[in-house]
DNA sequence: AGTCTCAACTCGTAAGGACGAGTGACGTCA
DNA sequence: TGACGTCACTCGTCCTTACGAGTTGAGACT
């Protein structure tokens, strides 16, 4: 038996032991971890001990579970994708929308809906909850690294009227953009963002493994006099990508507080 | 028994079951879920099985368990505190540096140390690996709202030679900033948003809860010549805080291409 | 030689029992 | 009345045992 520290419970122990041998080079990245027999030969500790120490690390991200096969240590690596977040000049031509750095292909139909404003879609729009919408999801793959995203884009009807959308609400964001500039809007946008735990479905389009949270952004875009006129929204799994924002000085704008 | 579902295991099951009763309202958020017993109770299954479900329920952020009280749905809320990633006209005055949106407090005095540029570090500021740098970390609170973060600036060395910075490291970014814009430079910056579960030390500091990641933002400031100047880093709970950016259309830049 | 079956390995699920540890309320005692 | 201790309730830890399910390779059969 490797020695085993103090703090606190047994697993605990087992847990910090491994993680140790770990990051010690012992077990290096990619590499299988003992099997749970060995753990427990090594560690002189029941099977539910040795699976909750392993549960511990996968929680933490350091390690990978395969049924059937065993435990590895995870391969860390740099994010591969960084997803450039700027208005590209439309160019357009290529299979989706490049509406930030890389080039996106869409495996399925983009799905059109419509719905109404929530107590989250809402308020960044200028609107009350229950007003109409125009709702298009689509599944974005990046083929050069198998990364995977989701994105939604949310019409309100009074944009949809001014513009040729409410016949296309699956125009592609950057095409929304041309159009919107064409009506006569200096388009700006705020973006925030969030991370999160992915939700079962989430999980599943996005093929995210244990442990990793989704990064959630949400897009809005204002014309003319400031008014919110699309609402768009990206959710990628944070294991694969990295978001990137070009920042310049400016000039005492408008006072804008952060929300409580 | 409440009825149960067919996919999969037994914990999956009750864990569905009591997902639908939450999202369902029976149990509201902030409410407390049925004890261990009354879930064997109900399901007639193991206590191992039932506390396994909850376990899943856990990591899905759906629920909080205190030890002697009870299990209890999260309540969720949208994130209380929004940082707005932008370039305050530094003003100055305040506690900390209003270096996004909000007055930081600083509990425990700036840790400074020196250290050598890493794989992580190094790129970004245009060094190799083991390139000498001073370092400051900081733990910043809201005490609006007891949000917690943990900044960390890194300065090479020729970038304090440059300026006053090398006799005092824990000078306040914006401060920096203001110090570099003296010095002749013409400010811009990158910045980059991770997301991640939290190491231990992160979860203590920032004081995390179960199943929520930190948001891990990056910034490099660029001067004159875009040589990359100063580093900073700023981690925070994803449970309390968004980031917000704005963006404006931008005309055609030199071609900046999404790294691999 | 090629295919197939099976056995041995992995982790996953489920049950049962026992005890420890944190919390809060109630009742007793000063 | 007030302070304190006990007790009942919560979840946390740990063990034993058993069987199911995915994966892989070795051996037998065609």
């Amino acid at each position: 038996m490797t020695e085993i520290k103090r703090p606190g419970a047994l697993y605990q122990q087992v847990a910090a032991a491994i993680r140790d041998a770990i990051l010690s080079g012992e077990f290096a990245p990619g590499a299988p971890l003992p099997s749970e027999a060995q753990l427990i030969e090594r560690y002189k500790v029941s099977r539910p001990t040795v699976r909750n120490a392993v549960a511990a690390l996968r929680a933490e991200g350091l390690v990978n579970v395969q049924h059937g096969k065993g435990s590895f240590v995870r391969t860390s690596g740099l994010p591969p994708v960084t997803v450039e977040r700027r208005i590209s000049r439309s160019g357009s031509a290529g299979p989706f929308v490049t509406h930030d750095g890389i080039t996106w292909e869409q495996p399925d139909e983009p799905k059109i809906y419509r719905t109404e404003t929530t107590a989250i879609t809402g308020p960044p729009l200028g609107l009350g909850e229950g007003e109409a919408l125009f709702g298009c999801d689509r599944l974005l793959t990046d083929p050069a690294t198998g990364t995977r995203a989701l994105h939604r884009t949310l019409i309100p009807f009074a944009t949809a009227e001014d513009t040729e959308l409410a016949q296309a609400p699956d125009t592609e964001p950057a095409a929304i953009y041309e159009l919107l500039t064409k009506a006569g809007h200096k388009l700006w946008w705020t973006e925030t963002v969030q991370a999160r735990m992915p939700l079962p479905d989430e999980r599943d389009a996005l093929q995210i493994p244990d442990a990793t949270p989704v990064l959630h952004t949400t897009r809005t875009t204002h014309g003319t006099n400031d008014q919110p006129l699309i609402l768009e929204d990206l959710r990628i799994s944070a294991e694969r990508a990295q978001l990137a924002y070009r920042i310049t000085a400016e000039k005492p704008p408008a006072a804008r507080r952060a929300r409580a």
